[in-house]
DNA sequence: TATTCATTTCATTTTGAATTGAAATCCAAG
DNA sequence: CTTGGATTTCAATTCAAAATGAAATGAATA
């Protein structure tokens, strides 16, 4: 199981020790300690920290401190909607904001070039600013689906 | 251009070269030759050499040798479906494949395990499995949009 | 307050992917 | 066939991201 979230972890731009936390978690039926996680996947305390600190930003675990315990132990989150959810904000828009932004300020340089070379570049920005609108109306289809 | 498609190449999982080259393609209203291209982004001939196969691969750029000519040029095809589609193809169904038969795998194990965690284990890859099975009508969808 | 164990931090190390560059190969023209 | 430039190949290198682990910090008990 830590296998198999360990490679979408990865697909998805993730550290795969980040999938593997949540991997075993996801198959444990009770909550898990770091020390246990440290143990069982084999990896540092200070891998397991980061990771473990990280998919609680993600909100795909939680950690809870039973009674009068020193140690937080953790679940998974089974429903992994807000995991993926987190990816297209965290990473996705980001990205996509990024480039649209070059895309524009391309878009103004190439307003002062002879007017034969800027026909056939606006052309292309044009062809590629389309690329960007769609992947931008995308998203909140793919949301939209995730929900369903 | 190089700049803005060097990151989606990333994105994507690819060596941003490959981005960087095809996007130099793309801005250029006229075929360059690998030489011109190592030239202009200045990258190794070996990078060069491999991007541009990977690339003609992808079906993202299309190489021609002009008449009695000893170098190849290089166009980049303005329509990036094919591209996105290789990725489809390419990075995520096999990964998709992969981890479908690990499940499966994981299933047939559990089977012989006491009822008790059995039943538990069982509900979790279950959920897992829904997910699996929700990404890969997903698929389709996307393509469906990408032609449209 | 002092002690002990859990956790975080972060400088260093490891690892693997991307890149380099030089040698090998290829191929058109003489 | 031979030459010369274009291209490919691949062992070695570089580089960035991830992992380590030891020291610092934190927090609960006694």
């Amino acid at each position: 199981m830590a296998g198999i979230f360990a490679d979408l972890a990865d697909l998805l731009g993730n550290p795969s020790s980040l999938g593997s936390i949540y991997g075993l978690l996801f198959a444990s039926p009770n909550p898990l300690s770091m020390e246990e996680i440290v143990e069982r996947l084999g990896i540092s305390t200070g891998t397991a920290s980061q990771g473990l600190r990280r998919l609680a930003e993600l909100d795909a675990i939680t950690p809870e401190k039973a009674d009068g315990e020193r140690v937080t132990r953790y679940t998974a989150k089974l429903e992994l909607r807000p995991f993926v959810s987190a990816f297209l904000n965290q990473q996705l828009l980001p990205r996509l904001k990024k480039s649209s932004e070059r895309l524009e300020s391309l878009d103004s340089m190439v307003q002062s070039l002879p007017s034969e070379t800027k026909k056939e570049l606006n052309l292309r920005i044009e062809r590629a600013s389309k690329w960007h609108r769609r992947a931008m109306t995308f998203l909140p289809i793919v949301r939209r689906f995730l929900k369903a």
